[in-house]
RNA sequence: GCGCCCGUAGCUCAGUUGGAUAGAGCGUUAGAUUCCGGUUCUAAAGGCCGGGGGUUCGACUCCCUCCGGGCGCACCA
């Protein structure tokens, strides 16, 4: 509909305008019902280019509109130069068939069809479980995953990771500790070492496969480091699972030093100019692109800072082919990645291809006190934890229920009490409910018969109608801003308009006809709540 | 000091890429339901959209400035 109307639009101002314009005609939704179901602006934008007052030019525009009256039942000028637009009753009937027909394919557009589109996200590094801090990024980039998946969209997800590092030798050592403690040896934590009780279950696993074979061996044995990485990995991984997230790849940091790409950059940044040695170190001449200072990218020790290889591996996502890259990324990485950009773009590739996402820090809140939490010192709040105390859907729910770019405040206390009050239930209460009067009509009524839609006529159940035609636009607009939080808005006026229905007008006792009309609406209702909540990765219950 | 993000009802937050009279939930107050699930619905109260300038037909939205909060600014990731 939103197309036809800009089509329309567009002739019309061919016939008008002396020379060829072709603006972007917007289209939305006004805010108040008497302003019709969709309207535009275009008159007031075009008022400059034509030097025309607008109200002149939404009367030219409508004198030569040529629309289709069975889609169209009225046009009108209104305010300063809106052009109003009225759906006829008939065309919602017959999209109303459609969407039942659709089913659980109802939502799905073709804006990224064909594309090719990876999605980076998590991205922890594998020293302890993922804990609240981590919960954000996860959700937000399964999330938004799910959304380009729905516009057409063929999407990996990437999961990037560095077992090397300072870090994780600190991990290995830590876990030696503990298995020298548990075999009665006098053994102390490294400094900086990981205190979390974790440390523990893995040394003694190693003492369950290996009985004290380790005890003399190198202090720096890998094998306490491996047995450390895999069995975090499996928790990690676990843990997405009972988020309902699903890792399409792996990428581990390490490759880009064994197939010498990091090398390589370097290499061609040095041709271009823009990479030279000093003190020792060699750096990256980030003051040509307007830093203040250039930037190390191998250590005087010989190491590479972690800018090298995410440079490289930005590189390797490029040369994979993908049309878009998405990068979900907390705050604190916010000046980090210009640096990559500048870096893509002086070696020829098309930065553009790359979206990173940020989003602000979640603030935990627990006995009354900002709490700051430390994966070595043990200071957190797990996901599973949380997921134990209130679910999957509603730790899902809550990471995306507002918008990436604003603090969220995650009081621990209230989400646990949160539990039934959480507004999550709202929306699987509606799917229920509308379940449940399905399962009470079909021993009901014969369903047999085709439904008369044009018996729908009733306020609440034109509004519910036109609610639930907005849905692909809502997956649409929240997968181009890659805002989940707009489909979350969008289904709370669906469940509000689906619960004013259910108040105003009855099924069960109703005649036959009426009441099958009704229940092909709630049909098309739930398709809508309940491919939403997939979107969401939350379940759509038909009791609770 | 520099850069980025955020200030909207008592609280938590939306606000459709500059539009028509700034909205919702929670909380408060007053109501509805013999009946399909009361985890629901209706209504009221509650606002200088942090302050001040500017841009234009029109600003919560864009620009400047100030105030207040968060996060970055390593040869750490």
């Amino acid at each position: 509909m939103k197309s036809y109307l800009q089509n329309i639009l567009q002739n019309a101002l061919d016939k008008i305008s002396p020379e060829p314009v072709k603006p972007d005609i917007i289209i939305e939704k006004p805010r108040t019902p008497e302003h019709g179901d969709a309207a535009t602006n275009l008159a007031m934008t075009l008022a400059g280019t034509l030097r025309m007052p607008p109200r002149k030019i939404a009367e030219q525009l409508i004198e030569n509109l040529d629309y289709d009256a069975s889609k169209i039942k009225a046009v009108e000028i209104a305010g300063p130069g809106f052009i109003n637009f009225r759906y006829a009753d008939n065309w919602l009937f017959d999209q109303l068939g459609e969407v039942i027909k659709l089913g659980s394919d109802y939502g799905k557009t073709t804006g990224n069809s064909g594309k090719k589109m990876q999605v980076e996200f998590v991205s922890a590094n594998p020293t302890g479980p993922l804990t609240v801090g981590h919960g954000r990024n996860a959700v937000l980039g399964d999330t938004i995953a799910r959304l380009l998946e729905w516009t057409g969209a063929d999407v990996d997800r990437e999961y990037y990771f560095n077992n090397a590092g300072r870090q994780m030798r600190v991990l290995g050592e830590s876990v030696r500790a503990r298995y020298l403690q548990l075999l009665g040896e006098d053994a102390e934590l490294p400094e900086g070492g990981y205190e979390g009780a974790y440390i523990a279950d893995i040394a003694q696993k190693l003492i369950d496969e290996n009985g004290d074979k380790l005890k003399n061996t190198q202090p720096d044995n890998p094998q306490f480091k491996q047995a450390a990485e895999e069995a975090i990995f499996e928790d990690i991984r676990n843990t997405l699972d009972r988020m309902n997230i699903r890792m399409d790849q792996f990428f581990n940091e390490n490759t880009l030093y064994e197939d010498k790409s990091i090398d390589s950059v370097v290499q061609r940044l040095r041709d271009k100019g823009l990479a030279y040695d000093k003190d020792g170190a060699t750096w990256f001449k980030t003051t040509e692109f307007g830093k203040e200072k250039d930037t190390v990218l191998i250590k005087s020790t010989g190491e590479p800072t972690y800018r090298l290889p995410d440079i490289a591996y930005h590189i390797s996502k490029l040369e994979r082919g993908y049309d878009l890259c998405i990068d979900i990324f907390g705050a604190d990485h916010i000046a980090t990645y210009p640096d990559v950009v500048s870096a893509l773009k002086a070696l020829g590739y098309d930065s553009s291809k790359i979206d990173v996402q940020v989003y602000q820090f979640v603030t935990i809140v627990k006995d009354g006190q900002p709490f700051k939490m430390s994966t070595r010192k043990a200071n957190f709040v797990t996901l599973d934890e949380l997921m134990n105390e209130v679910g999957p859907d509603v730790t899902r729910f809550f990471f995306l229920m507002r918008t990436p770019g604003t603090h969220l405040e995650f009081d621990i206390a209230e989400a646990k009490e949160a539990g039934e009050k959480n507004p999550v239930f709202y929306l699987q209460y509606a799917h229920a409910r509308i379940h449940s009067i399905m399962v009470k009509a079909s021993e009901e009524y014969n369903m047999e018969q085709t439904p008369d839609l044009s018996l729908l006529t009733h306020e609440s159940e034109i509004a519910l109608i036109k609610q639930v035609f907005q849905f692909p636009d809502a997956i649409a607009l929240a997968s181009q801003h890659r805002e989940p939080h707009r489909l979350i808005t969008y289904m709370n006026e669906v469940a509000g308009h689906f619960h004013k229905f259910y108040h105003d007008c009855r099924i069960m006792g109703e005649d036959a006809p009426i009441a099958r009309a009704r229940i092909a609406l709630l049909q098309a209702t739930r398709t809508t709540l309940a491919n939403g909540l997939r979107i969401l990765g939350i379940s759509a219950p038909e009791k609770m």
